[in-house]
DNA sequence: AACAATTTTTAGACTTGTCTAAAAAAAATA
DNA sequence: TATTTTTTTTAGACAAGTCTAAAAATTGTT
């Protein structure tokens, strides 16, 4: 088994992966809130085992078992933030922390048992999809708001920040997962947008719309 | 907070000081299969967090805040078992090594909402009494059935035995919680007891019987 | 192409928690 | 009481993971 620090540095390396190829020294210190010189050390330490791929001075990239445990670790996370939602009644935006510790519980037994209590969930919270034990998920073609023309419509399915401030935002405004929006009028001057939410109204800046995607 | 090598060692020093006044330095060791040197430092650590007191040679007894911190843990680590087993239906013999990374989840407020969530246990599924979050519980009084005369009867309420051997051992022959039981018959040569438990009747022996704990 | 700025790595140190081996204290025994 | 045995502590070492400061490599700029 791999270690809590360990699990970690995947982790991050996964999520960095999603927007470049190669994931740079600079850019895992600044995830995990550590030192670059800490991050030099633990990557050779993961490409020892394999893990990652890893070239001085060159970035690194996961190795097809390194990104199956970090898809693992973030299965574990998301079942947590469900179970946490829809058994234990938090809000989307206090869950985070507390899937960060038990994300790391090691029972694979434990994790099957907790899907099958919460009958299987395909997203969690915030819309993020599920991966299931082997690391599959269909990553669902999501897209900001931002990018919707007049008229359009779509359902909310995800956001692009997961902060609690922007998420306790969205909540005020009724912007949720699975709300159906459509754009009634965009304002040029500072590309802001008026959508209709399920009968109200609402006014986003543009800011908003880029972090909140939709399904069409 | 505390680290989680900390929290073990409270832990270990609580169960090993409901027997002894004063616990030794070589039975924390064992308990947490670790060296006695090692022992030595971590306790010379805790006694300066004031944990617990310690004397050089003397072996160590915790304080009131080390107390508290100990039922704090174990309160989570019942709770937790209580969820495995009423929620996601694991045996009573599966739920210890999974409770025990449970229990270190350091959310108070998830283990306010659990405790909710499945109204307010008072045992965990060996009979065991959960704590609340002072630490305070009735620790009911409960008699081995090795100390039962013949035709007493009791309920079964508790084992001093955890090992998931013989938890399945009694799983096995119905000796379960909550189950009500009348010794029949003792026998003289070997101690063992012949017990009619809700109808049926059942034979253990005097070892089984001391471990198997009922109240009146 | 040469210099400056940035990024990354190396070197050496520190903390936590552990270990082994040896010394010291306490307990048991004769 | 003296001696042996057991327990506990000390001393020194090690692994994991982190840090700072300095060196090396890369990238950017004129």
């Amino acid at each position: 088994m791999n270690t809590l620090a360990e699990e970690n540095y995947l982790k991050a390396i996964y999520h960095l992966s999603l927007n470049d190829l190669s994931v740079s020294t600079n850019q895992i210190a600044a995830a995990l809130c550590t030192k670059a010189a800490s991050v030099t050390d633990m990557v050779r330490k993961l490409a020892d085992k394999e893990l990652i791929n890893y070239e001085k001075y060159q970035g690194v990239t996961l190795t097809a078992v390194g990104e199956k445990i970090a898809l693992q670790i973030i299965c574990k996370h998301r079942l947590w933030e469900y179970f946490l939602v829809e058994k234990l009644n938090f809000k989307w935006d206090e869950v985070h922390e507390m899937a960060e510790e038990l994300e790391h519980i090691s029972s694979v037994e434990l994790i099957d048992r907790l899907d099958k209590f919460m009958d299987y969930p395909k997203h969690d919270p915030h819309g993020d999809p599920i991966p299931d034990r082997e690391g599959k998920f269909k990553k669902h073609e999501l897209r900001p708001i931002a990018s919707l023309k007049l008229n359009e419509v779509g359902i909310i399915s995800g956001v692009r920040d997961h902060t609690p401030g922007f998420l306790q935002y969205l909540e005020k405004q009724q912007l949720t997962i699975g709300k159906k929006i459509k754009v009634t009028d965009i304002i040029e001057y500072d590309n802001s947008m008026i959508l209709q939410v399920e009968g109200t109204i609402t006014h986003i800046s543009r800011e908003v719309a880029k972090n909140l995607l939709i399904v069409i």
